[in-house]
DNA sequence: TGACAAAGGAGAATGATTCTCCTGTAATAG
DNA sequence: CTATTACAGGAGAATCATTCTCCTTTGTCA
């Protein structure tokens, strides 16, 4: 669970940023992005639909994945898995890290020295164990960049 | 792809661990071993699919997700996306790390502060543009492991 | 008020993955 | 070398998440 001042912060957000974009501010729109922005635990459409429907039975799925895509386009929301869309496989055994196109989904190798080592400053939350860790790199591969004109360096 | 000399230890390396684990060496695990050994491209199950039919047209695709799984819980093949099996959302926009349980793939965030700042030692391969960059920390979570006597530390 | 566009609801369609069931074949002992 | 048995593979049905289609409702504005 999140801060009520959070997540208060979260809802004008929302609401500046449809305004912004001329998106209504319906009933349905506003239920399902307070679920998301109360929530810390990442939640999937199908659990936002059932915390939904608590508040407004009718609902259907579908508007939820809807939402969901339209709020992720506006910047509201960011999915944590981008490649969840089909299983991707690695025989390198190795350590090493992956940059992940946003646009075409491909994935590149970063040989692990490229990256400062990953090192934990806080220990991890009590009764955690760690395996592995890798750098996950998000950007705009070489082949997507050069058919491209907008090249947004950080921000978006 | 993948040079000819790492492509033969993986390939023995298969050979070996299909023999210590008892598993039949076929001829249909030999080859969709190899398609995924020599890529580096992180390909889907169709695509290794694709490639293999080609020498063998009657391979079946469940039989490709059998081995897929059968290579991944013997330590051959690892998955790039664990959470491939549905769409998580994250409200919270700003920089944060992720913790990934292995077993229950539920997802925690780390502060960003808990983890030494992530610094490429190395440019990006000609062309790449990042937008940004996380760690992404695999383990077992506090109540899987509370709930399991064999907790590996670092290696499987 | 009338008409258009955005939104929502319901359920069909799609695509990836898993399952079932039956046949074939690798491993192994004799 | 062959028989046995359990593991593997093939085919296609079933399932599950997600997307799409189509129609109705609602809000907005001339």
């Amino acid at each position: 669970m999140i801060s009520s001042a959070i997540l208060d912060q979260r809802m004008e957000h929302f609401r500046a940023r449809c305004a912004e974009l001329g998106l209504a501010y319906t009933h349905q729109r506003m239920i399902i992005y307070r679920a998301l922005a109360s929530s810390d635990s990442h939640p999937t459409p199908e659990g936002i639909f059932e915390q939904v429907r608590r508040e407004i039975p009718s609902i259907s799925l579908g508007t939820v994945y809807k939402n969901i895509h339209t709020f992720t386009e506006a910047g509201l929301l960011r999915e944590v898995n981008l490649l969840h869309d089909s299983l991707r496989l690695d025989a390198n055994l190795g350590n090493h890290h992956h940059f992940v196109c946003v646009r075409c989904k491909a994935v590149t190798d970063i040989p692990e020295k490229d990256v400062a080592p990953l090192r934990l400053k806080h220990p991890l939350p009590d009764g955690f164990v760690l395996h592995r860790a890798a750098a996950e790199l998000l950007g705009v591969c070489a082949s997507c960049a050069a058919s491209e004109p907008d090249l947004q360096t950080g921000s978006s």
